[in-house]
DNA sequence: CTTGCTCCTACAGTGACTGTAGGATGCACA
DNA sequence: TGTGCATCCTACAGTCACTGTAGGAGCAAG
């Protein structure tokens, strides 16, 4: 009863890969070097040979990379997606300390936004000697950033 | 008429420097060595000698980092300030295009903190197999920063 | 056989610092 | 005058997640 659906196994070189899912492959061949991807096969050429697994992690990957989780992050992930029997607290945890970083990141942010709203309003644009941008950077007695600076 | 305070101009140690505008003695050297600070006098010990010109100069430079100005752009600020009779429409420029990208940078993470608060609700808490945030991940049919991902 | 695209390795560069090693200086106190 | 210790010095490697470059080799079509 084995369905007629010959599963293609279609070998990808690594510019069809990078095509396939967006990732560079200068990337993608960083990624091999951290260990993000396995050691793929070689043609007798020395080239890259990929599979749909590779295909399926690499795009595994770049989601969680646009997603902005860290390589460190996606790494235990890879792990853990490998033992489905496993309970996936760890993967909540990592998905919500996540979110709490980006959230904390955006309330910086508008920290900044507020700042220099209020800095670039204040310009008379006049001449650099009465410029209200540049007393605030010099004087700065105000700022709401005072306490803990952005540092992106 | 000299009225008597006498300015001590007081010469201060890499070490008072950084105590009094809250950057490290490492970051400083650092800014000597990429031209956002002058290099000091030196005593006959080879230590260095800041005057209170350094330290207004270090002030600027902190609350514009701290405002997440790049050093790029405090090079160009510190210059124009050096040009009190010019335009400050410059510096108007400068700080209006930082303003825009901390708004753009602001507007990546709300879309990413919307896909990540998201994916974290999904979470039914179960096992590694069944977990919604690596589906997610696996196969992002519809994620919200499709086009044009984080990168921080 | 040649053209031109794809691919290879190895390494340097990015930004804004931080950390470390190994040694010199300078000042207070005994 | 000695000594102990905080402060300071230079030089360089490491961080993160790539990106760019140099110099060459593989491979398919015309």
């Amino acid at each position: 009863m084995s369905v007629k659906t010959a599963k293609p196994a279609k070998d990808l070189a690594i510019g069809d890969l990078a095509r396939a899912t967006g990732v560079k492959i200068t990337t993608i061949r960083f990624y091999e070097s951290i260990g993000l991807m396995p050691e793929p096969a070689r043609t007798e050429g020395g080239r890259r040979v990929y599979s749909e697994a590779h295909r399926r992690r690499l795009n595994f990957v770049r989601h969680a990379r646009d997603l902005g989780f860290e390589v460190d992050a996606i790494r235990e992930l890879l792990t853990l997606s490998d033992h489905p029997e496993q309970s996936c607290a760890r993967v909540d945890a990592l998905a919500s300390q996540h979110l709490a970083d980006v959230e904390e990141r955006i309330a910086r942010l508008e920290l900044l936004r507020t700042e220099l709203t209020r800095m670039v309003k204040a310009c008379r644009h006049g001449r650099v000697g009465d410029c209200r941008i540049l007393d605030t950077l010099a004087d700065h007695a105000h700022c709401a950033t005072e306490h803990g600076a952005v540092r992106d």
